[in-house]
DNA sequence: CATGTTTGTGGTAGCGCTACCATGATGAGA
DNA sequence: TCTCATCATGGTAGCGCTACCACAAACATG
C-alpha cells in the first residue's frame, strides 16, 4: 500500500511549479495588470479600445503599458479570439510602383493584426469574378480592391451579395454601397494645377490616366476646373490620353512635346507617366525644370528615385491600404451584432510635395514663342 | 431555501457547455487524434516530424489528417511553443526599389510564420549600434541586415556577443561568423559581362556601386575577370564610380558617355544606375539599345517599369529575405539544444533576365570608330 | 531473474489572451 | 425608499497546441 501511495503521491519537487515555459521575460497582460493595479480584463479592454473604462483607470493602464514596454502577443490574441480573419487583396495590373506601395501597407497592417492576407492577380473583371467566387468558397471574408477593380460595380455587388466585406482603396468616387478609403482626387488635381499656374505657366499640358478608372476622370476634371477658374483657355491639343504606364506616358509626352505650340508645363496623372515625360523631355534636350515643368501624381517611390525628383501629389497609399485592412477587421468584428452597419468611408488627406521638377516658365524658351507663323 | 437553491443552481441551459467559442468547425488536433485512435500528443509528434513514433501509427495519423483536411492552427502553435520570435529588420539607405522588395519578402514570411517583425531605419553604423542595443534590451532576438550594414563586422559582432541572431542578406561575401543568404555576386557579374561580350561588344563600360559595400567590389571583379578571360583590355577610363543611387548613375553615365572614346555598352552595378544611364543616353540622342547597350543588376521593379525594359541580373531579393527569416526561426528553435550551431549559409541562384536594353554594337556607330586620330 | 536502458505512448498543465458571465457600485425613476 | 437599468470591473474557462513528465512495454545487461 505504502509503495503505491508513494508512487501516486506527487514527487518531492512538486512543491514548486514545473519549470517555467517562458524563456524570455516579455511582459504579459498580467504583468501590466499588476503594475496598473487592476485585472487583466481591464487591461484587455484598454488595449482593444473598448468603452466602459473610466478615464483614470485607462491612463493608469496606458502608463503601465508604456513603462513595461508591453506588446500584446499576437498568437494568444488570435487564438483566444477564436477566428482568424482572412482577407484577399486583388489587383488587376495597376502601375508597378503603385502596387508595391499598396502591398506594403496591406502586408504590414495584416501582419500587425495577425490577419491572413492572400494576394491575387486577376486578368480582367471576368477573371476577377471567378477568383472572388473561389476565394469566398475558400472562406475568405474580406476583399481589398485597388483601381480599376474597385470601379466595377459588378465586382462589388458579387462580394456583397455573398456576404463578403469589400473595401475599395482609391476609387474615383465612393458609391456608398461598400467601404472605401480615398482621397479627394478632384481637389488634389485642382490644387496641383493651381500650383503650376501660380508658377506663371499658361500653356499647361495634361496626360490623362487609364480611362477605365474613375479617378482618371476626376483628375482631369480637377485640371479643367483649375484652368477655367484661372481664366486660362485649354488647348485641347495639350491633353493627351495615357494608360498610367511608363510606356503610355512616353507616347503621350511625345505628342505634347512635338505639338506645334508645345506646353511649358505638363501635369501627368501619375508618376510613371511623369517620369516618362521627363525622359522624353531630356531626349529632346529640354532641361527639367528650366525648359519645361513636369509634375506627377501619387508620390510613389519612382517620383523620388529619378532626377530631377518629381513635384507630385502625395497620395498616402500605404496608410490607405492599412486603413482598408483595419476597416475590414472592424466590420468583421461587428458582424452579427449590428444587423448591418452602413459602409464606412474614409477620406484621407493628400499633400502637394514640391521637389525639383517645376519652375516658372523660361522667358527665353523657344517654345513659348515659336516662329511667329500663326 | 428553494429560491436560493434555484438561483445558485446552474441555469437550465447549463446542461450543455457554454456557447462554443469556435464558430467555424475547422478540425483540431483532437479531432485527428480521435479519428486515428491515439492521443493528441502522438498527432503532434507526427506533425512535427519527431522520432519515436511507430511507422504504422504514423500512417494512421497521416491518413486521418488527410481525411479531415486538417491544418494546424498557427496561432495556437506559436503560443504553445512559448516564445514569440521577434525579429528586427534594419536598413541604412539602400536604394529605394531594393528596399521595397526586401521588405516585401520579410513581411510575407514573417506573417506566414507568425513572427513579429520590427522595421527600423538607421542613419549610419554608429546609429545602428545604438538601435541594436536598444532592440536587444527590448527582447528582440533576431536581426536581418541588408547591405551595407551586413558588411560591417562590428555590427555583426555586437549582435553575436549579446546572444542575438544575425543574418546578412546579400553581403558581398559571407564571413562565416554569422548566418547569410546571398548570391554569387562575382559570378553573376561575370556572366552578364560575358553576355555583353557575346553580343559583340568590346568597349564595355562599368559603373561601380557604393564602395562601402563588399558586393560592389565583387561585381567589379566579375566584370574584370570576364573581360580578361575574353582577351579584352580594359580601358580604365570606362570604369566610373557610382553610389547605387539614380543620381550617382547620372554622373557616372555622363562621364562614360562623354569620354573621348565612349563605350558601346555600359554595365551598371544596379538597376537604378542603369536607368539613369538610359536617361542620359536618351539625353544625348542615343537610342537604347541600338546605339548603346545598357545592362543593370538586381531586377528591381524599376528595371521593368522604364522603357526600354532593362536586361539585368535577377537577384531573388524576396526569396532571400524570406529565407533569412526562416533561418532565424530555425536557429532560434535550436538554441539551447545544440550548444552553438555553426551559422548557416545559403547561396541562392541568380538569373540573367534578357529584356530590351541590349543588342549588338551598331557598326555604323560614330562611337566605335571615332575620327581616326590615334 | 533483478536491474538498467531504450522505445512508444498518454496525461497534464499551461502559453497569453479574450468571450462570457457575475458582481458591486452608482444613478434614475417609481 | 425601493426597484431597476447602467456602468466599471473582476472571475473563469477555454482557444489549439506543445513542453514536460510519467509510465508501460520491449529489450539489453549484469
Amino acid at each position: 500500500m505504502s509503495t503505491k501511495a508513494e508512487t501516486l503521491a506527487p514527487p518531492a519537487t512538486s512543491g514548486r511549479k514545473r519549470a517555467a515555459r517562458r524563456s524570455n521575460a516579455a511582459p504579459t497582460i498580467t504583468d501590466v495588470a499588476k503594475e496598473a493595479q487592476c485585472s487583466p480584463m481591464t487591461v484587455s479592454r484598454v488595449i482593444n479600445g473598448e468603452e466602459n473604462v473610466r478615464e483614470d483607470t485607462k491612463q493608469k493602464v496606458l502608463g503601465a503599458i508604456a513603462k513595461l514596454n508591453y506588446v500584446p502577443n499576437r498568437a494568444a490574441r488570435s487564438l483566444a479570439a477564436g477566428s482568424q480573419l482572412r482577407i484577399a487583396l486583388l489587383f488587376d495590373n495597376p502601375s508597378a510602383s503603385y502596387l508595391s506601395e499598396f502591398l506594403m501597407g496591406a502586408l504590414e497592417e495584416a501582419s500587425r493584426r495577425d490577419i491572413y492576407l492572400v494576394v491575387q492577380a486577376c486578368e480582367n473583371v471576368a477573371d476577377a469574378q471567378k477568383v472572388i467566387k473561389k476565394l469566398l468558397d475558400g472562406g475568405i471574408e474580406g476583399f481589398i480592391l485597388p483601381p480599376p477593380l474597385c470601379d466595377d460595380q459588378s465586382v462589388l455587388d458579387l462580394i456583397r451579395s455573398s456576404g463578403g466585406i469589400a473595401v475599395a482603396v482609391g476609387p474615383g468616387r465612393a458609391t456608398g454601397s461598400h467601404g472605401a478609403v480615398l482621397i479627394d482626387e478632384f481637389q488634389a488635381a485642382y490644387d496641383m494645377t493651381r500650383h503650376i499656374i501660380g508658377l506663371g505657366h499658361e500653356r499647361i499640358g495634361f496626360i490623362i490616366g487609364n480611362p477605365d478608372q474613375v479617378a482618371s476622370g476626376r483628375r482631369l476634371l480637377g485640371y479643367r476646373s483649375a484652368m477655367k477658374d484661372a481664366g486660362l483657355t485649354i488647348d485641347e491639343g495639350l491633353i493627351a490620353q495615357g494608360q498610367f504606364t511608363y510606356r503610355s506616358g512616353m507616347v503621350a509626352a511625345e505628342k505634347l512635346l512635338g505639338a506645334a505650340k508645345p506646353p511649358t508645363a505638363i501635369f501627368a496623372s501619375n508618376d510613371d507617366m511623369a517620369a516618362a515625360t521627363v525622359a522624353m523631355a531630356h531626349r529632346r534636350h529640354l532641361d527639367v525644370p528650366n525648359d519645361i515643368t513636369v509634375c506627377g501624381f501619387d508620390d510613389t517611390e519612382l517620383a523620388s528615385s529619378i532626377w530631377p525628383e518629381l513635384t507630385t501629389i502625395r497620395q498616402p497609399i500605404r496608410e490607405m491600404t492599412a486603413e482598408a485592412v483595419a476597416m475590414i477587421a472592424r466590420v468583421h468584428k461587428q458582424k452579427g451584432r449590428t444587423a448591418r452597419a452602413k459602409p464606412e468611408q474614409l477620406t484621407l488627406a493628400y499633400q502637394l510635395i514640391r521637389r525639383n521638377s517645376d519652375a516658372g516658365p523660361s522667358l527665353a524658351s523657344s517654345f513659348s514663342k515659336p516662329p511667329g507663323n500663326t
